[in-house]
RNA sequence: GGACGAUUAGCUCAGUUGGCAGAGCGCUGGCCUCACAUGCCAGAGGUCACUGGUUCGAGUCCAGUAUCGUCCA
């Protein structure tokens, strides 16, 4: 049963365990769920990382921390599915792919369609993906067999359904609208991804006619159609109404003046220029007053033939061109610098050219109410809870949903116009004639927004529109884990679409985690280079002190920071927890699970055990409220600093140097059972050094991911035990203490005799040896003892410990020693007088917190008047 | 401009319903004690950002101020 420890390296070396067991775990089928199988389900759709993406801190982070739950709910009996897959991400495999023609000096639209979506299919077989390998690498217990990818042909049909039905429902619409277009991708954008960066730009003044106006967009001039001014500005009130003609740099323009309310009357002159074409609040205005539009810019970023003899320039280098122009005809008035925010495409930071277009919509007010509901009454619930706000303002103020892009490789809309008689129809199945009048009919040549698939993952993963035992038995979904940056893009709407399709919420609880940052809290990105690649990280330190890093760290705050002293310190821990094995295996020579059973465990083991089971039940409380680190923290407390630090010392003077055998077989059966439910505790968090030391412990089953995870056993839990253990504990510390303080080498047995307090003489009697173990000391019990000559006091519950220093005396040393103690326990008995000596308090406090503070007093005072005595005994000599 | 969050030990952060301020790292001193130097023992270190308020009692609740950060417009 047990091996020699000289067989087990001193040094617990990842790489190999790793490998070894993950396939095991896969083959076996353990992570494979099973909609028909017994337990309450519990199941979790993975936030699909995009098929371009590599496994960076925040894949990493979400990723152990779903593992973390599907793992402990999987040993706790749950019917546990977590479905991974991964999302088409429409505008990234374009940018990519784009970019590789850009370097052969093509565009997609030179290879055409047919040829492009070849190209994107083979670069997902043989590239994307990649993070799918790696989420293994990280140990995640994904169900593979249920793999999804968002243009799998049942997610499709799931997308394709959604749409119809929507466009059934009115709630899909055409509209002609301003969009943000991004001239790089040749596509629309939805609101939403558009970022905002700042840019310096210049503000040029403009003479327009009789008023000037400022702009940082002088080349929407020959799109202006006409001038606004607040409705209660005075300056320009005689305007208002006014068709102006304006000298300009391409003749003379007639623009009408309007009054209203968009305008700021105290930003520049409180005058602006209206472009209906080319600016959404112009737009706007332009709708409110009649005024025409008149596009200057095209898809492409350059000026249109409209835009006269500027007809062809790029915008940018039109804009310099045009405000030379003006200065040449003394239109520019003045120039002031001027920082401002520009809207730029989320995928390849192009600056967006608002634009008119006919685009599909999605009317999302309707959608929206439920969903606000669902999370108002509780039957969503997310947490940290401040994110509600943030949820409700957006849903509250949502806008249209731009679903169409301009792009190749998604899901493209199923609609088809009519040449003939220009309806158009959305159907289930691919038309090939008009429906209306025969005639003949082209597909929509848009896709559909990634995000649109997205929406539905909950349920387009689990067969819908089928009905099938899958869908009833995990859908709505127990949690959804993700971080608060797609809020938006992607919660919100699984909401919105899960509701309207399911009539249930997609998921009971959202936890959104924190962002990762760098030590010195910058957001890891590639530009700035301070992305270290999680998969060495995972190859130098293990994936298991990685992953426990990363939970450890997981508070319910905003963004935490990451480094490698940290990482290192958690490598430390599974070793710590290695050699720990070690020790334990070395030592069952003998063994027998069922005779040590029988033996009555002694006070150390008892203390043990109930701390392990105010372990286990803070883990779970603490997993329960999504609070990683305290569950992390737990169990890192109790597996080094009370099983290690204290534990596995008593157990060495039972193993060692036990007289009866007995003593020894109930040694081992604690060593043995509290570390083996350790390691099922532990095993969510790390799970691969916890199976390895588990297959060589003794055990049951055939794998700790699959054994139940523990339960806080209530008949376990002693408080005297932990009481008891606590004195001893103290007195131990206390002797070391004196020690330390008084230089005394670790070698040197220590002499000393313990004046039990009241009552306690027993205890220390019985514990007297393992005193003398962990303290190193020869401790003398004596109800009457008396301080010796030439010795150290320490004070503890009442129990006084006097310490020989034969020989070594330092009675400065010693004097400093007990001044600074009484130093302290001064502090804590004037702090309590002055508390007890308020009337209000003794009259007002609860009963039980003022009987509470008198004892802790009374306490305080023997002890000071003790170590006082003890100061005089010294000054004496 | 609006919303949210943060400010606690040298650093990074916990701190549940108000009742003696905690961890990890770092630091100081001592140790290769037969599981582990990726370790062991002991120790130092805090006006809980500031100003008021509520309360017998505030790191915790309320109001305001300052600084920083994020999101939205």
């Amino acid at each position: 049963m047990s091996q020699p420890t000289a067989s087990i390296p001193d040094r617990y070396e990842p790489s190999d365990v790793e490998k070894r067991w993950y396939p095991v775990w896969e083959a076996r089928g353990y992570f494979r769920a099973d909609p028909a199988g017994a337990g309450k389900p519990f199941s979790i759709v993975i936030p699909p990382p995009n098929v371009t993406a590599a496994l960076h801190w925040g894949h990493a982070l979400n990723n152990t921390l779903q593992d973390v739950l599907v793992r402990m709910k999987r040993m706790d009996g749950f019917n546990t599915l977590w479905l991974p897959g991964t999302d088409h991400a429409s505008i990234a495999v374009h940018v990519i792919l784009e970019r590789q023609l850009a370097a052969e000096g093509k565009t997609r639209h030179d290879v055409g369609r047919e040829a492009f979506l070849e190209l994107a299919w083979r670069w997902k077989e043989e590239t994307g993906g990649a993070i799918i390998r790696q989420l293994k690498r990280l140990g995640a217990s994904c169900d593979w067999s249920r793999e999804r990818f968002t243009m799998d042909p049942g997610l499709s049909r799931a997308v394709r359904e959604a749409f119809v039905r929507l466009w059934e429902e009115g709630l899909i619409y055409r509209d002609d609208y301003i969009v943000n277009w991004c001239p790089r991708c040749q596509t629309v954008l939805s609101d939403l991804e558009v970022e905002r960066e700042e840019r310096d730009a210049e503000f040029v003044y403009i003479k327009y006619g009789p008023l000037t106006l400022g702009t940082v967009r002088p080349e929407t001039k020959l799109g202006d159609t006409g001038l606004a001014v607040h409705p209660k500005d005075k300056r320009y009130a005689q305007y208002v109404g006014k068709t102006l003609e304006v000298p300009s740099v391409d003749g003379t323009v007639s623009v009408r003046v309007v009054a209203d309310e968009a305008v700021d009357p105290k930003f520049g002159t409180g005058v602006i220029k209206v472009t209906p074409g080319h600016d959404p609040v112009d737009f706007e205005i332009g709708k409110r007053h009649g005024l025409p539009i008149r596009t200057v810019i095209g898809f492409d970023g350059r000026m249109t033939a409209a835009a006269g003899r500027y007809a062809g320039l790029d915008r940018f280098e039109c804009r310099k061109r045009i405000v030379d122009d003006m200065k040449a005809l003394g239109l520019v008035e003045r120039i002031e610098p001027y920082r401002h925010t520009v809207g730029v495409c989320y995928r390849c930071k192009t600056v967006v050219e608002p634009l008119v277009s006919k685009q599909w919509w999605v009317r999302t007010k309707p959608l929206a109410e439920p969903a606000i509901k669902a999370v108002r009454d509780g039957r969503i619930k997310i947490i940290p809870r401040s994110w509600t706000k943030t949820y409700y303002h957006w849903m509250e103020n949502i806008r249209p949903w731009c679903i169409s892009r301009q792009l190749w490789w998604g899901h493209r809309i199923p609609a088809w116009h009519c040449d003939r008689c220009d309806a158009v129809h959305v159907s289930r199945t691919d038309l090939a004639t008009c429906p209306s009048c025969g005639g003949p009919v082209r597909q929509d040549p848009d896709v559909l927004d990634t995000w649109f698939s997205s929406g539905l993952w909950p349920f387009s993963t689990m067969e819908w529109p089928d009905d099938t035992p899958m869908l009833r038995t995990y859908y709505p979904t127990s949690v959804l884990v993700t971080g608060f940056d797609i809020l938006f893009f992607w919660v919100a709407r699984m909401a919105m679409l899960g509701l309207h399709f399911m009539q249930q919420v997609p998921f009971h609880d959202v936890y959104i985690h924190a962002l990762v940052r760098d030590a010195e809290g910058q957001k890891m990105s590639k530009s700035k280079g301070n992305v270290a690649d999680p998969l060495e990280v995972m190859d130098k330190y293990g994936t298991d002190a990685f992953r426990f890093t990363l939970t450890a760290l997981a508070g319910l705050g905003r963004d935490i920071r990451i480094s490698d002293e940290r990482i290192e310190g958690y490598r430390n821990f599974a070793n710590k927890l290695w050699n720990a094995a070690r020790l334990v295996l070395s030592n069952l020579d003998g063994y027998d699970a069922a005779n040590a059973r029988k033996v009555e465990p002694a006070l150390a083991d008892r203390w043990i055990r109930s701390r392990l089971a105010a372990t286990i039940g803070a883990v779970r409380t603490a997993l329960r409220r999504y609070r990683f680190n305290d569950a992390a923290s737990a169990v890192y407390q109790f597996l080094w600093h009370e099983y290690c630090d204290w534990y596995l010392e008593l157990a060495k003077l039972s193993l060692y140097r036990a007289v009866e055998p007995a003593e020894r077989l109930r040694t081992q059966h604690t060593l043995v059972e509290v570390l083996e439910t350790t390691l099922r505790l532990l095993h969510p968090f790390m799970p691969f050094v916890t199976e390895e030391v588990w297959q060589r412990l003794p055990h049951k089953g055939e794998s700790i991911m699959i054994a139940p995870y523990p339960k806080a056993v209530r008949k376990q839990h002693d408080p005297t035990a932990e009481r008891e253990m606590g004195a001893v504990m103290d007195v131990v510390t206390a002797i070391r203490n004196i020690r330390g303080e008084m230089r005394i080498a670790p070698g040197v047995i220590l002499t000393a005799t313990l004046r039990p307090a009241r009552g306690a003489e027993t205890l220390f009697t019985a514990t007297g040896p393992l005193i003398d173990t962990l303290a190193r000391a020869r401790l003398r019990i004596d109800p009457h003892a008396s301080r010796p000559p030439n010795s150290a006091l320490a004070v503890v519950a009442g129990s006084e410990v006097y310490v020989a220093l034969a020989g070594v005396v330092d009675l400065a040393a010693e004097r400093a020693r007990l001044e600074k103690e009484i130093r302290r326990v001064t502090e804590s008995v004037e702090f309590l007088r002055a508390k007890l000596a308020r009337p209000d308090f003794v009259d007002r406090a609860p009963a039980e917190i003022v009987a509470r503070e008198r004892e802790r007093l009374a306490a305080e005072e023997a002890r000071r008047a003790k170590l006082t005595a003890s100061l005089d005994w010294v000054g004496d000599r």
